[in-house]
DNA sequence: TGTACATCAGTGAACGCGCGTTCACTGATGTAC
DNA sequence: TGTACATCAGTGAACGCGCGTTCACTGATGTAC
């Protein structure tokens, strides 16, 4: 978020990048109070600026939330990007990458995480979210299909997108509102929540490795 | 919901059930209107009574959405133990129907599946609320262990059972806020969102079959 | 370079709304004797 | 069986609050000439 500035002192009457200071109060706003403490309003407040302002720039506050959580998608996407890059090219590693920085993603910005899923406070019709949004989702088909291969059929090609996607999107969810908590104090002493996704991943052939599991299989294939 | 009446014609003072048909009414407003629409004015307006009157069930709003919440628990481990029992004693077929019951609830009841997890407008430390979610957890890990029989570590028996909530929980929440759309039309002609989940779990270790290729699997170790 | 004018961005007072909460009340129910 | 009384459940008016929206306004900026 550039330019951010200051709400307190503002020496000229306009206020100069009034749209990004109250993308940054919205997204300061819900990480810290949550997302019912996001009304017209307090974003006014906690930029400076009088109530009336903020229609000048997103209309209602679903506008305004809406460029926001196609913010959130853009950083995702940007995520995925940096998390692949920096695994190299094997697919399964890249696929695991992704699935880790989306789970790193919603654990770093819990509360715009759950506003990119909160649809009754979203317009998808926004052309910025809805571009925000493909994007995001283009990255991970790719990062599956890359994986996959040629897929056996249409149904096991969306099934393993849905797979992954619901796998890590669940994980995220239950992991960011406690639900977890019980089954990770029951890990060994140390162990945390990051542990316990690559483990997850390990009994789920979504992303499992392609390590000696899968050679025995095909030599299993052979033997037969 | 038992002894609903009807809103509208009360010979009475006393309501008789108040209780009860404000979670009905609840329940009612939730899946037509959102979970934003459940205030307790609307509440007591359509049980057809005083604002004030479900103070003296509920205390507040939270309590109140705590205890339709609680219901909801009972409602679906109800549901668990229904599918199960359909479905026979072999543990693996046995998780499959849990995991499908899970969807499906979350189908069947949009609105008090999201209130469910809307941690916000829940008090967790409600008795009825606490019982109800822990007895539908026991009745997620009794089913995951029941299945994977001795695991090698904790670890693995704790990433069994984040691994298969953390993938019927996520493919709820996509399908019903309706992120799944994309990727079900791409579908072949017919198929629906139950036939993906079964795909799913074809594609995922969690609650595969022990079929074929399990067993070639186990061939495979043997052979080499 | 200077001036006039249109447009833009933010102000601040006012409005009506639905909300949760409080409170004195009243009708109904249950219990003691 | 009858009566007195306490308790319970629901009433309805009132309150203050924060909200989104409207509106006439004003200060700042940009543009035409």
């Amino acid at each position: 978020m550039s330019h951010r500035r200051p709400p307190a002192p503002r020496r000229t009457y306009h206020h100069g990048d009034l749209r990004n200071a109250l993308l940054a109060a919205a997204e300061t706003i819900v990480e810290r109070e949550g997302i019912p403490a996001l009304t017209l309003r307090a974003l006014a407040r906690a930029a400076g600026v009088s109530h009336a302002a903020p229609a000048h720039h997103f209309g209602d506050l679903v506008g305004l939330l809406s460029e926001l959580a196609a913010v959130g998608y853009t950083r995702l996407t940007t995520r995925f990007a940096e998390a692949m890059a920096a695994v190299g090219p094997a697919p399964d590693r890249r696929l695991r990458a992704m699935g880790q920085a989306y789970v790193g993603f919603a654990r770093a910005h819990p509360g715009l995480f759950q506003l990119m899923f909160r649809a009754e406070r979203l317009d998808p019709a926004r052309p910025a979210l809805r571009a925000a949004m493909d994007a995001a989702g283009a990255a991970l088909r790719n990062a599956i299909a890359a994986r996959t291969g040629t897929p056996a059929s249409a149904l096991q090609a969306v099934a393993q997108a849905a797979a992954l996607w619901s796998l890590v999107h669940g994980f995220s969810v239950l992991l960011i509102d406690g639900r977890l908590r019980g089954l990770l104090a029951a890990l060994p002493e140390g162990e945390d929540a990051e542990t316990l996704l690559e483990a997850v991943f390990a009994v789920t052939d979504v992303a499992a490795p392609a390590g000696p599991d899968r050679e025995v299989f095909v030599a299993a294939a052979e033997c037969a």
